[in-house]
DNA sequence: TTGCGTGCAAAGGTTTTGCATGGCA
DNA sequence: TGCCATGCAAAACCTTTGCACGCAA
């Protein structure tokens, strides 16, 4: 047989879990400490390994976030986040999605001027997000919070 | 007085380790283990401790590499690579320098549009460079070997 | 002489792995 | 019943920290 045949109790309730948090970023000890609040047992190890086995398979992305700590996002469908890019503010360590047609342009231009096939997948814009820039203080121009989703984008 | 006063024999080959590297990236290990073989000894938290003195003085850019491995990056000058991005083949693990006039574009449009301050020195972007798309039988349409100091860019 | 710098070892944290047991099919 | 999945503990890693000693100023 192959991996990830049997039908566990503790296979079903890491997938109800990802269901809740379509589109959201975790860690694996948050998983394990939401399940444990829920009364639902499971193993660190169990999810470390099923979590790797998803990541093969498309169904949830896995990437290194702040200090090391290693991050999952579940997509919705594989081509979920395929066409966006994601920014992470460095301060407070969230994620957003870039829906914006700029980023197609520049995938475009990477490829054809340089050579180089980009994946946004796996690419992270990292800075400082408008919420975090407000409170440091800086000077914040742009109004409206669309973060997820922006109408002002080409 | 204040951390990095003393001026030791470790820190001498160490930054003399990092002047033969401009530019270019590498862990602690690697420091660790070519100082070893030119007959030099460095302890191995004298090498993070130091790093991590560097990276805050803006001499050295510290980042997540892959597999969590902290990656450290010599910056010729504390402005060298602020205005410009990083692109990381997930290949061969290469990482190329892209100065380019649709990374400004790019970053003026996060600012003004999605309220978010991109920072260069940070952000890297990953995807599959020219060399490697070519050895896995990719078409490769861009002739010139153009990713450092780009002559096609805006 | 002062006190920062160093190196060793230990601790800290995350992730992986070995192995006996559990449980799905 | 067969064998994958699980969980525990241990191991493997990278990184940080404590502490005594070394050494630059």
């Amino acid at each position: 047989m192959m991996r990830g045949a049997y039908n566990t109790r503790q296979k079903r309730e890491l997938l109800s879990f990802l269901k809740e948090r379509s589109m959201q970023h975790f860690s694996v000890d948050e998983v394990v400490f939401e399940l444990q609040d829920r009364g639902e047992r499971i193993g660190r190890s169990t999810v470390y390994r099923y979590l790797e086995l998803l990541a093969e398979q498309g169904v949830v992305r896995k990437y290194q976030g702040v200090q090391g700590i290693t991050q999952y996002q579940h997509v919705e469908d594989a081509s979920g986040c395929d066409d966006h890019f994601h920014m992470m503010c460095s301060r407070c360590g969230n994620l957003l999605h870039v829906d914006c047609g700029l980023m197609r342009v520049m995938s475009e231009h990477l490829m054809k001027e340089h050579g180089f096939r980009l994946d946004p997948r796996d690419t992270i814009l990292v800075g400082v997000c408008e919420k975090c820039r407000a409170e440091g203080g800086e000077a914040v121009e742009h109004g409206a919070d669309c973060h997820e989703g922006c109408h002002h984008c080409v």
